[in-house]
DNA sequence: GAATTATAATACTCGTGAGTAATATATTAT
DNA sequence: ATAATATATTACTCACGAGTATTATAATTC
């Protein structure tokens, strides 16, 4: 029969991670709903009032990763385009090397990604601002004359969005394919298109 | 005080049918899980026994709006990959032709587009037939050397799917660009690139 | 017109899962 | 040492929402 009160050697800093990272396996590979409070605390070896001690709510706890990946991939975002080093010879490496940095992060990250950019209710926004960063950049691009001017710029980031979102799913995160490779195959296909 | 009892006129094909649309219409606006029946059999008028006359459960009538999805848009897509009329001079109008298909078919059917292309756990299953259908198609017009040979065909399928998934999301499913116009863009960018 | 079938309402049950009250032990501060 | 604070458990509550037992009336069939 289990004791009460404080463990020795107890640390809230090391319960507050695992429930995290245990809660961000449920939730990605569960969904929300299907996620319950009382099999994290199971699989974290905590009874249910421990968890409360951590966090005001499910809901808190699924926000608090929600926000961690927001605020991650938007400080990756921002810095990979502001190396705005734009010379012809190199133009195709640096957009390679944008998105190689995208797909890193997702893979390096997939429950997070799962969560933040495929689950919230907040992904369709994390992702608007993201293909605003891009349309900005893209823009900028073109009006130094490197790309066609008769382009939708907001079109082209909206799509390039949706084929990182895509190819995340069906080849990234099922480590069919390395994130150098993907970036490659897609800016090759968007620079030069299909036709022979 | 409502009486009990069959009523006058009351017809079991057409009290389905609204049940169907007001659910379409909840699930697609609210998730599955914030769809309470409850909610539903009120917009219906309509007690909630009564809706179990008419569906086994509340998975099943959610499924039922996933298969329906399903079923048009398989045959849609299938119809129109049929018409191979592989002309060089056409081959840009025929595949704008296909895409303009699908997204009208999305904008006609808003609801169950949202129910069975974002929210279903078939929703995997059923991108990747499309895209597979896609890729197949893809591959043919490679070997009759419309396409260059170095490009992978199934990246650019998947590729293809994420495009229409995200301007559905983005662009079609809020009314600011019609389908024709939405279908042009992605084409002309797939085909010749982004570079001047 | 009697029996059967389809459609409906009233008034429930019942599981599930989020969240809590009360209490106990270890750690840290004074 | 003692008070205060942090971490933990046992044993609950409680709302919510899916689904049902029972009964009643209209429509249809024989």
């Amino acid at each position: 029969m289990a004791k009460r009160g404080r463990k020795k050697g107890a640390n809230g800093e090391k319960r507050r991670s695992l429930l995290l990272l245990i809660a961000a396996e449920e939730f990605s590979n569960n969904g929300y709903h299907e996620t319950k409070i009382s099999t994290i605390v199971q699989r974290a070896n905590v009874t249910q009032p421990s968890f409360y001690l951590y966090f005001q709510s499910k809901e808190a706890i699924f926000q608090e990763l929600v926000d961690i990946f927001h605020q991650k991939l938007m400080t990756l975002v921002q810095q990979s385009l502001l190396e705005t080093g734009l010379e012809k010879s190199t133009l195709e490496g640096e957009i390679t090397g944008r998105i190689t940095n995208i797909f890193t992060f997702f893979k390096e990250q997939p429950d997070l990604t799962r969560i933040g950019f495929y689950m919230a209710n907040e992904s369709r926004e994390i992702k608007s601002q993201i293909a605003s960063q891009i349309e900005q950049n893209l823009r900028e691009e073109q009006m130094n004359g490197y790309f066609r001017a008769d382009i939708d710029m907001h079109t082209v980031a909206e799509s390039l969005v949706g084929i990182i979102e895509r190819l995340t799913e069906t080849k990234l995160l099922k480590g069919l394919t390395k994130p150098e490779k993907l970036a490659n195959e897609i800016v090759r296909l968007l620079l030069y298109g299909m036709i022979s």
